[in-house]
DNA sequence: TATACTATGATAGTAATACTATTATATTTG
DNA sequence: CAAATATAATAGTATTACTATCATAGTATA
């Protein structure tokens, strides 16, 4: 897979950046430096002066690629999203039987990031950390409407969508196929957060992955 | 069940504020407008002085009663899961048939708040809204560990622990009582989101309620 | 009734944040 | 080689998130 991958490029939404980030070094060196900034010192602290300190560059100059750093987030978090999607139907792609397909795709959006894969500057593992602590602040805003109007989510909603379809491939009569594929995605990040940091109010463990639970949480309800 | 209400204190953990918002006038000012000034600015707009200057107070004084805004944030939020909790225990007591405590419970958790209920000074319509938009931000923090250790987080896991219980007695064979409990309360505030801003990726709406799809999820799951 | 204590308010000040603007310099391209 | 472009350096602004100090009004107490 990684070969097949390695050219593979994330079409983001272009107005989220200036200018960009792929297009040029320093702008590589921005998103693979703002990731790993951003889970050691979490988004709030993080700012494009200490990020320039560490690349030796210079705020400004970020500033040519990203407005702000709300800006930079929902570049990541695309990014992110978009990786999925493509590990999503790479994976399930050749799967005829509905169920095998379903199942397939859940541990695919429920699974721990555990590798690096082949994109050199983008280290996916804390990528996926920086989305389970960051993500809904990308769009629990007051300028959630607008940013939505403007497309900034859609690589996101694709997803639920393409979740969505394979649910009501399994059972047309399902009443909730939206709400279930959005409940899984959203609820798979909150599991993963609650066994880290809350875990007297989870099952997830060392011994009990988020896909096992969610697996057995869609099977039931479908059918 | 108003009059039963008027004399609850909810009980918050002490450490949360540095002086009782509840023992004063300026206090009771306080918890009021920063309801309405958050639901109406958003929690990253929103500020101490801007606050101050709403209620004619003076930003100093507010200091005096919370550390900063991320803990006014927690007050809030622990306030909010406090009187849900009562509403819950208050509603379910006297059921006995699990199934139907249960489903009651759900509901409870899941309903859209429709009616400003005693608190004289707290609107709990508002302070829903504000919970679905910012609770996540008082947990998805570097500091949540420290925080949850202090016990700021106490009452939502009580709250998720009583829904689990019911789950627990409704299915002892169920293997993922927390996780579901969890995933309801945290669903819940998603779909109530998602139905505002991005109605695309869920089945609720106007004519089909959290609690709907809520209750079909988890009963189907259990026995 | 004097005084002491408490709550609140007013003012000032600081470091950091989140930018914008301008100018300088290095690199690429035509 | 000139021109265009990218980046860096520097300076400056308004706002935020506080802390500290002092003044004052009201209340409690001796």
């Amino acid at each position: 897979m990684k070969h097949l991958l390695q050219d593979l490029k994330v079409n983001i939404n272009d107005k989220i950046y200036i200018k960009d980030p792929e297009s040029s070094d320093l702008g590589k060196r921005i998103i693979e430096h703002s990731i790993l900034m951003i889970q050691e010192i979490g988004f709030e602290s993080f700012t494009f002066k200490k990020l320039g300190e560490k690349i030796g560059s210079n705020e400004s100059s970020i500033y040519r690629y990203f407005e702000n750093k709300h800006k930079l987030l929902l570049y990541l978090t695309s990014w992110y999203w978009g990786w999925l999607e493509y590990q999503l139907v790479f994976a399930t792609n050749s799967i005829s039987n509905p169920e095998e397909k379903l199942k397939r795709a859940i541990e695919i959006i429920t699974q721990t990031i555990k590798e690096d894969s082949s994109f050199s500057h983008i280290n996916e593992v804390l990528l996926n950390k920086i989305v389970i602590n960051e993500y809904s602040k990308s769009y629990l805003t007051k300028e959630v409407d607008h940013e939505n109007k403007e497309g900034y989510f859609l690589i996101y909603k694709r997803l639920v969508t393409r979740l969505k379809e394979m649910i009501h491939e399994v059972d047309k009569k399902y009443k909730y196929p939206s709400s279930l594929a959005s409940t899984i995605i959203e609820g798979a990040l909150h599991q993963h957060f609650l066994k880290e940091h809350f875990a007297t109010i989870t099952d997830c463990s060392e011994d009990v992955s988020p896909s096992t639970y969610f697996i057995d949480l869609v099977f039931k309800s479908l059918k």
